[in-house]
DNA sequence: TCTGGGGTCCTAGGACCC
DNA sequence: TCTGGGGTCCTAGGACCC
């Protein structure tokens, strides 16, 4: 463990619904959820307006218009969202080249591999403060950082005073600040852990401390338990880790009703064996596993996987795959949710010839039909004459659009025909 | 209108090899 | 012809994170 505060640790504030209240000048102030809008839609991130009527992500949708109906209830614009996290992330790494990107709006930071800085406490929060400043000159949104002697205070730290938060823990001070958390503040310590330890009488860090590393890894497993012993005691030297390769690559859905249907399933888990197929040639990679996933009617969650004696990258191999590990679950009582995924990932070039003569599957191309533009909640729209909007409501004939952008402020809405032929769904974002 | 989607890591049992 | 231990790989399930 080091002795300087040297470890950022930085989390763009509500992420999704910053972005939207960002380009939605309407929404600013408001309440505004990001989420799926279909009938088993959750909560991927609640505005903080949004959040003082309790909603919280992983919140099902329905749970969340029951507690704050008043609020803009949106589906998530991914193409924004990885937009403004890239530049974000390139700030971060004009700090130094040690970022490891933790998702799409956290990351850690080593500043101790950098040119050299100051590295005292004043001199990380200047550090700190700048980039924020930064980011939200580039992206228009507020970021909390935190900073310390190792991943866990910093990570800690940077929740301590959302949004827009600074907090450098001085070396010294770490375990005074983790003796009265509860124990669910260290990540990886969930409702299942908790429970363990709750029934242990553990409910503080400071509780934790006093069980020993046998009780531990008798109560939780060699891993976890020697972890979780050490954590409590502010004992972490994991590192900053820049680049790590993916291990897999999956594409799963919920659908809006539960099916039975063999052959839906099939044609289904074609699709997806597809387009997990493109995305990892894509990323010039090949599978040696093909994994299926099913979550039934009861939400019991099924995996199938078979390992090939060689890695592929051909769509009909996994396609073929996925349809025989999927016959090997009992489907006839419905359906929730079915994914497709692969893992033994190898980067392509060096992999032997396959051995599996390639049968053709069932035209899954085919299938994919012209896409009807989708306009759903929050979408972007162009339209030749009233400019750029995004779509507030729509049915089968009609639509309502907001012409407003990032720049315009408050903008004015108009309910539009679908088959309005000056209006489109814009790919572009906003200027 | 109960419970998304894309990941990572760990465990435990069995097969298999030396 | 009774009983090994270690190591690795594979599979299924589960906890957890954002």
């Amino acid at each position: 463990m080091r002795d300087e505060p040297s470890i950022l640790h930085l989390d763009l504030d509500a992420f999704f619904a910053a972005v939207e209240q960002r380009d939605k000048p309407s929404l600013r102030g408001r309440p505004v959820v990001v989420g799926g809008l279909g009938p088993r839609g959750v909560v991927s991130t609640a505005s903080y307006e949004a959040r003082v009527y309790g909603v919280h992500s992983a919140m099902s949708m329905g749970e969340a218009r029951r507690r704050c109906p008043q609020a803009a209830f949106l589906a998530p614009r991914f193409a924004a969202y990885r937009e403004a996290s890239g530049i974000a992330m390139d700030l971060l790494r004009l700090l130094s080249p040690r970022v490891e990107q933790l998702s799409i709006d956290e990351a850690y930071v080593d500043l101790a591999e950098s040119g050299r800085r100051p590295l005292d406490r004043d001199g990380v929060a200047a550090v700190g403060a700048e980039v924020k400043r930064r980011i939200h000159g580039a992206t228009g949104l507020t970021a909390s950082v935190g900073a310390g002697t190792s991943k866990l205070i910093a990570k800690i730290a940077s929740d301590l005073r959302k949004p827009d938060g600074l907090v450098v823990v001085p070396p010294g001070d770490e375990r005074d600040l983790l003796r009265p958390m509860q124990v669910t503040r260290i990540p990886g310590v969930g409702k299942a852990t908790a429970d363990r330890l709750a029934g242990a009488g553990v409910r503080t860090i400071a509780e934790l401390e006093r069980l020993s590393s046998g009780e531990l890894t008798g109560l939780l497993g060699t891993a976890h338990g020697g972890g979780l012993y050490r954590l409590a005691r502010a004992e972490d030297d994991r590192i900053v880790t820049p680049e790590r390769e993916s291990k897999s690559i999956s594409v799963e859905d919920t659908f809006d009703r539960d099916v039975t249907d063999p052959a839906f399933l099939r044609s289904t888990s074609d699709r997806m064996a597809a387009k997990v197929t493109e995305r990892m040639v894509h990323a010039g990679l090949a599978a040696r596993t093909v994994t299926v996933k099913v979550r039934l009617f009861d939400f019991s969650t099924h995996t199938r996987s078979y390992t090939l004696p060689a890695a592929t990258d051909e769509p009909s191999v996994v396609a073929r795959i996925a349809r025989q590990l999927l016959g090997e679950v009992d489907t006839s009582d419905g359906v929730r949710l079915l994914g497709v995924g692969v893992a033994g990932l190898v980067a392509y070039g060096a992999q032997p010839e396959l051995w599996l003569d390639e049968t053709t599957v069932a035209d899954a191309t085919a299938e994919e039909t012209a896409t009807v533009p989708r306009l759903s909640t929050g979408a972007d729209v162009e339209h030749a004459e009233h400019g750029h909007g995004w779509v507030v409501q729509a049915d089968a004939a009609r639509v309502v659009v907001r012409f407003e952008t990032r720049a315009t402020g408050p903008g004015r809405t108009l309910t539009l025909r679908r088959d309005d032929p000056a209006l489109t769904v814009s790919s572009a974002l906003p200027a």
